[in-house]
DNA sequence: GTGTCAC
DNA sequence: GTGACACAACGCGCC
DNA sequence: GGCGCG
């Protein structure tokens, strides 16, 4: 049954190949047969289930783990054929010389059955012949249904160096015209069997041609984002993929809408961004697709700087987004918002902004503005600045911008401190518990917990991956006031708003305040107002 | 190895 | 019919 | 999204 095609290909009475039958014992051999047909190719054969599992590996096995040689699965061939060798007369299926270039013993390497292997179109397997060794898997390709990849594991018989040498002379038909008539000789090299014109050859997988750099500015003025662009930024070229991607599908939002914003936006956003350690939260796939966190930025390109920080004894290397060229690409790559740390890298233990974040946890978004409100009045009988922000995602932001000379523990203290004294002040509006199960409806929780080394907050202007594309954005106290509606704060929009009311943040980067006074007067304050809790404890 | 196309 | 050329790098897990 | 792996 299993023979049949085999039995069908061939004229007994022409060829001197074993005619097919099933055999019953199993062995486990392998052999590899360089055939000289119409085409120079290999057949690599193992025996399982009766019959030889026959795969055409045109350029033959490779010992460097790095060629992954396609094998075209063919008919199965009876188990005699582990021996031929000879010429098949012309006229006849695979005519041409046959020898055997390399045979042994192979074992399935996980102990599986490899009949079953082959069924589910991935073999692992170790070679024990003349020639071959070690560990080779053979992996089916998705396209086709014969098609599968040879490849060496990466073990102590790999040699990226190894070159395939012939049993026979390789006539000089299977020669290119220009080669020809140069000793056709026994190293079958890439020009033996290699059909792809120079040209197309070694352009690595990975790097696809985009084309040539367009000027960025021209490249975004394009009605129509589209396909893969190379864009010109500076002396960078950036490589901008899958621009008609769908990010937003509620809104039809592409990626190429989001690299314009940003684009559009980059002055404004940028210098909230630099030398900032980024962590990246990637969306591949747009706001509904898989996400993830990525802290180490494995093979930056030339214009992205990084700093490498030790966690847990390991270096990793933080995207640090000081360009433009660095913009556009971690959007590229899935970079929806941006979140920088609180401190830079010239001075990484003491962070430039104290942060709130109010966290409705699905009450009214009317009480967030009430609690930033309270928030601000608190701070502003500290005589401290505090600048408001919508997340864009469900909360607020409020910021107090300090001199770069408090350590994290001095800050998150103070941040504390205020958080209490808010929370004093409005008992009924504001939670400082972060178990969701011990907060009772009604009240916003006000965290503070933030501000410590290595947490992150999406930057201002950042679009957040939600729907609509809302933006964290930039607001003034008046309009908290009024309470705004995140939705109305997007990508679409927020380009025009910068346009119109320029960077109200500006403060946070310029106005350096001192915290020594502050602190000073909100610990005078507490004392006062705290609840006097340890009395009636003690009593 | 297979498929397609020009001659 | 034959030779020249094109095609021949998948799916998964990880960050 | 893109890399390394089998």
């Amino acid at each position: 049954m299993a023979l049949e095609t085999y039995n069908q290909k061939r004229n007994f009475a022409q060829t001197r190949e074993p005619k097919g039958k099933l055999e019953k014992g199993q062995h486990n051999r392998f052999v590899v047969q360089e055939h000289h047909a119409s085409r120079l190719h290999f057949d690599f054969r193992l025996e399982m289930g009766g019959v030889l599992k026959s795969w055409a590996v045109p350029k033959g096995p490779s010992f460097n783990p790095q060629d992954k040689r396609l094998a075209v699965m063919t008919e199965d061939h009876p188990v005699q054929y582990l021996q031929f060798e000879g010429h098949i007369a012309e006229g006849n299926y695979g005519a041409g010389d046959m020898r055997v270039w390399d045979t042994g013993q192979y074992e399935v390497t996980d102990g599986s059955d490899p009949v079953q292997d082959v069924n589910k179109g991935r073999l692992r397997f170790r070679l024990m012949g003349e020639k071959l060794h070690g560990e080779w898997s053979l992996v089916k390709l998705g396209r086709g249904d014969n098609q599968w990849l040879l490849i060496k594991a990466r073990d102590e018989f790999a040699d990226p160096t190894w070159q395939l040498e012939t049993v026979l002379p390789i006539e000089e038909k299977y020669l290119p015209k220009a080669t020809r008539s140069k000793t056709p000789h026994q190293v079958v090299t890439d020009q033996v069997t290699d059909k792809t014109p120079k040209a197309t050859r070694h352009k690595s997988t990975g790097a696809k041609v985009a084309g040539k750099p367009i000027p960025v500015a021209k490249a975004f003025a394009a009605k129509k984002l589209e396909g893969d662009v190379v864009v010109k930024v500076d002396k960078h070229e950036v490589t901008l993929t899958h621009l008609d991607k769908i990010y937003w599908p509620d809104e039809g939002y592409t990626k190429g809408d989001l690299l314009k914003y940003y684009f559009e936006i980059a002055d404004t956003i940028l210098p909230y961004l630099r030398g900032r350690p980024l962590i990246l939260k990637r969306y591949p796939n747009g706001i509904q697709g898989h996400s993830f966190f990525q802290h180490d930025v494995e093979d930056p390109p030339d214009f992205m700087e990084t700093i490498a920080l030790e966690v847990e004894r390991q270096p990793v290397r933080y995207a640090l987004c000081n360009n433009l060229a660095t913009l556009l690409y971690i959007v590229n790559l899935g970079s929806i918002a941006q979140n920088p740390w609180h401190s830079r890298v010239d001075d990484l233990h003491h962070p430039n902004w104290i942060v709130f974040d109010l966290d409705p946890e699905g009450q009214n978004f009317s009480l967030v503005c009430q609690v930033a409100l309270a928030i601000k009045e608190v701070l502003d009988g500290l005589s401290l600045e505090s600048y408001p922000k919508l997340s864009g995602s469900s909360g607020l932001h409020v910021y107090v911008p300090i001199k770069t000379e408090y350590s994290y523990d001095e800050v998150a203290r103070f941040a504390e401190l205020v958080a209490k004294i808010v929370n004093q002040a409005q008992p009924d509006l504001v939670t400082l518990e972060r178990s969701l199960r011990k907060r009772e409806k009604g009240e916003v929780y006000l965290d503070h917990l933030q501000n410590a080394e290595g947490k992150t907050i999406v930057s201002p202007y950042s679009v957040r991956a939600k729907d609509k594309a809302t933006v964290a954005a930039p607001l003034t106290w008046q309009e908290v006031e009024k309470c705004p509606r995140l939705e109305d704060f997007t990508m679409a929009n927020m380009p025009q708003r910068i346009k119109k009311k320029g960077d109200l943040f500006q403060p946070v980067l310029h106005n350096c305040q001192t915290l020594d006074d502050a602190i000073e007067q909100a610990e005078k304050l507490w004392k006062e107002v705290r609840p006097k809790k340890s009395k009636s404890v003690s009593r």
